[in-house]
DNA sequence: AGCACGCCGACT
DNA sequence: GTCGGCGTGCTC
């Protein structure tokens, strides 16, 4: 039928593109892509000049925009939308809240093998050439057009091969001669696995043909024995339909049947080849899961979650380390599936790597998947879609699967609900993926368990309040016994000179009796290297960075000094550069340092040390783990690494070092991130039938934290830090965001962060503002830091408004002609 | 955030 | 004069 032209009505799509601008973008729908266009689905599009960028559709209507023409939808990538309703909504919600743009939500949430890159390409012109051109060219652009004869190039391709840091005028010059043209090319990086298979032509798939093939054969044996042993493996004589499939090469081919045979058969139209999609997780596969026994007190709790998740739709499970809690997620992940709804498990990162997700593949196989940053790009996007598809139930992963697009998600787990790794630093959105899972949740109305041994006030408070259910676990599985913990009093140590480096007597003592048992020791010291800082004894001079404002710290393996925040390094100094004086000596400890002490003291025990330094490298992890788990090495000595995920049966030793940094830091947190850590870590040590022992070296042995930690008074511990943040109006008594002002200009930092402060004590009634002060680093990469810290008091409904009138705030300053190069950040509930 | 464009000083 | 440094404004 014939349509009038003007009945087709022109579409237009408003786009969300991973750039930080806050707005969306609107494009015109090319006519025949009417019928297509959905909210959701990932749309190429010209972005400014040079950029060709993936972006979301987030919706379709027919109003043009009146102050400009919009460019074209260059393609619309997917038939059926990537993203769902739900997390447009989520990202939406995460923006606001967390005081970011849309884009940078949308650039933290898909994976990358999701997202389109362009890249500009730069090629001859076809119609030219250097000889018959009659422009002059200088030496630079020949060189470059006689390359681009043979070669496409990228930018940074060009100035490398010239030479040269800018290369736009040299394009611009070549533009205008006609000589070369910029493209983009476009790449979709995620690319399914295949694989090549081998089957039966159509026309031989038949029986007919086949009984005439074998005549064929018979003078071939050879050949023939492709055929049977194919026959065999893939009985099409059964059932004609098995040929679809084939097999692999690999299966088909053994010993005595050989390639080329195979490969004459194909060339005589007797098999062919063909390639599969196979996906990298077997999620297809039904799988039994096994049944969990659970102990008598583990099923009271799981009872008792059932019960409380009738009335509150979160439940904390306050379980101590060892109780046990695992088993009791996996029963409850089993109920969900079996009720056929999603689960998202949540794990921080370093934890993820190790022995839960090998235990929970043992018994959930590939009905799960995993998704984390070790796993490549295209995993991740199988991972996506499996999840988009409906295929795949249950995911266990670390903050970022909070992202992946759940149609139907009925519960989630937050393990280690107080690990400060759930929050994210840098880059925006700066997000708590325990919060953005709660919130996740509730668009779900699905449940949610938060799972500690140590839970964050915060979220006790809640439990306490009533606003969570709270299920309690207090013993550990199989009657094991909780850790002795005692504390090694360094100042009384200090007094009858029994510390030897900076060991204690006590904790010496304690690693040689366990050694000589053949036992293992875990010893934690939260700092990497080999000493803090480097100073010289004459005239106190110390080394800087030169970039920030920290002493850089001496590591031995390197022989160098390096600055922890921006990686500067230089070569550790025999003579001071100020009074020329020799003697040079590093002050203070860190896990290299008490390795090599370590080494002394014990020369005949294997000691290894697992830090951010060891585990650099793709398989460092895994391979010290390894050692440790067969026992190979007998002394782990590591950074926080050593206080998460790890269950190894032989350790009967913990020792902590440097208890008085984490508790004296000055932070509001620190007394409870200081128990948290200790007290994971004495989880470490004894299990099953061994009681284990934990030493704490500290001079300030008669601290109230220590004596919570020494008796796993998790209570009062809690009861002491609630009383105390209501005293001071901090979290959960108050909601904390935190403006850093960053600038190359101290002066200008300064300036800006006063001026921002002054305007917001003016603006907004009710909250508390404090500062602008220096944070405690004040430099870092050659930028000036000053922090302003808003209080907002629990109960305020205006939050939203409070947050705009902020944002305004920010804007206005940063519209001042010296404050243009300031950047100015906000971290919404930092830890 | 990139990236074009324009203005400015340092050098063949 | 040109090259390449950096400050400013825009992206549908």
């Amino acid at each position: 039928m014939f349509e009038p032209e003007d009945s087709r009505s022109t579409l237009f799509a408003e786009i969300l593109l991973p750039v930080p601008i806050p707005k969306l973008f609107t494009y015109r729908v090319p006519a025949k892509l009417n019928d297509h266009v959905r909210t959701g689905q990932r749309a190429i599009v010209q972005f400014g000049d040079r950029k060709v960028l993936t972006g979301l559709i987030y919706n379709v209507h027919e109003t043009p925009p009146k102050d400009y023409e919009a460019k074209y939808i260059l393609e619309v990538l997917d038939e059926f939308p990537s993203v769902t309703d739900v997390q447009l909504k989520f990202f939406q919600w995460m923006a606001d809240y967390y005081m970011c743009t849309m884009g940078e939500v949308m650039n933290a949430a898909l994976p990358a093998g999701l997202k389109l890159s362009s890249e500009s390409m730069v090629q001859l012109h076809p119609a030219f050439s250097l000889e018959e051109s009659e422009h002059a060219f200088s030496e630079k652009e020949q060189m470059l057009l006689k390359r681009l004869q043979h070669d496409t190039l990228t930018y940074s391709e060009i100035a490398k091969f010239l030479g040269v840091k800018y290369i736009y005028s040299i394009l611009k010059s070549l533009t205008g001669k006609n000589a070369i043209v910029l493209f983009e090319e476009v790449k979709e990086k995620y690319k399914p696995r295949t694989e090549k298979r081998i089957r039966l032509t159509a026309e031989m798939n038949k029986e007919e043909a086949l009984e005439e093939l074998f005549k064929t054969l018979s003078s071939k044996p050879k050949q023939e024995s492709v055929v049977l042993k194919y026959l065999q493996e893939v009985p099409v004589l059964h059932d004609h339909a098995n040929n679809k499939t084939g097999i692999t090469k690999k299966d088909l081919l053994t010993d005595d049947i050989s390639e080329s045979s195979l490969h004459t058969l194909i060339k005589n139209n007797v098999f062919e080849e063909f390639e599969i999609v196979v996906p990298r997780f077997g999620f297809e596969e039904a799988h039994e899961v096994p049944v969990v026994l659970l102990s008598e007190e583990q099923q009271r709790a799981q009872g008792e979650i059932f019960k409380s998740f009738e009335q509150h739709n979160i439940t904390l499970l306050h379980g101590i380390t060892g109780s046990g809690k695992t088993e009791i997620y996996i029963n409850l992940i089993k109920k969900a599936l079996e009720s056929d709804a999603q689960v998202l498990y949540l794990l921080p990162e370093i934890a993820l790597t190790t022995q839960i997700v090998q235990r929970l593949k043992k018994v959930f196989g590939p009905a799960m998947g995993v998704y984390h940053s070790k796993f490549s790009d295209n995993e991740r996007v199988e991972v996506w879609n499996g999840v988009l598809s409906g295929k795949l139930k249950f995911v266990t992963g670390v903050r970022s699967s909070v992202f992946l697009p759940f149609d139907n998600l009925g519960l989630i787990i937050i393990d280690e609900e107080h690990d400060a790794s759930y929050k994210q630093q840098e880059p925006a959105p700066r997000y708590h993926a325990r919060d953005a899972a709660l919130v996740m949740a509730q668009l779900h109305h699905a449940k949610v368990l938060l799972g500690s041994a140590t839970p964050a006030v915060e979220t006790y408070y809640h439990a306490e309040q009533n606003k969570y259910g709270l299920v309690r676990l207090d013993k550990r599985f199989g009657d094991a016994q909780l850790p002795e913990i005692v504390l090694a009093d360094m100042g009384e140590e200090r007094k009858r000179k029994t510390i030897k480096g900076e060991f204690s007597g006590l904790l010496l003592k304690n690693i040689g009796e366990a050694l000589s048992l053949k036992e293992q020791v875990i010893i934690f010291q939260n700092r990497r290297g080999y000493s803090p800082m480097v100073n010289c004894e004459d005239c106190g001079w110390v080394p800087k960075c030169v970039n920030c404002a920290v002493s850089l710290t001496y590591h031995q393996f390197r022989n160098a000094m390096v600055c922890h925040y921006c990686g500067y390094r230089e070569a550790l100094k025999s003579n001071c550069p100020v009074c020329t004086s020799t003697r040079i000596t590093t002050v203070g400890y860190g896990t290299e340092k008490l390795e090599e002490e370590l080494k002394l003291h014990f020369p005949d025990a294997s000691v290894q040390r697992m830090d951010l330094d060891t585990t650099r490298s793709k398989t460092g992890y895994d391979s010290i783990i390894e050692q440790f788990e067969t026992g190979q090495t007998q002394v782990l000595v590591g950074t926080q690494m050593v206080t998460k995920g790890l269950d190894f049966d032989k350790v009967s030793l913990v020792g902590v070092f440097n208890a008085d940094r984490m508790m004296h830091f000055p932070d509001f947190r620190s007394y409870e991130r200081a128990y948290q850590l200790i007290t994971q870590v004495s989880g470490r040590a004894g299990r099953r039938d061994k009681k284990g022992k934990v030493v704490i070296q500290t001079s300030s042995p008669e601290h109230p934290v220590l004596t919570h930690i020494l008796h796993h008074h998790y209570q009062e511990f809690y009861r002491r830090e609630v009383d105390d943040r209501k005293q001071h109006s901090y979290p959960p008594f108050s909601r904390l965001i935190e403006i850093t002002v960053k600038h190359i200009d101290k002066k200008a930092c300064r300036d800006a962060a006063v001026m921002l402060a002054e305007q917001l004590r003016t603006h907004l009634q009710g909250v508390r503002i404090l500062g602008p002060g220096e944070p405690m680093i004040s430099k870092i990469r050659n930028q000036f830091l000053m922090s302003v810290l808003i209080k907002i008091p629990r109960g305020k409904s205006d939050l939203v408004q409070i947050k705009t009138i902020i944002q305004q705030h920010i804007d206005q300053v940063l519209k001042e002609k010296i404050f243009r190069n300031a950047r100015i950040i906000c971290d919404v509930d930092p830890v």
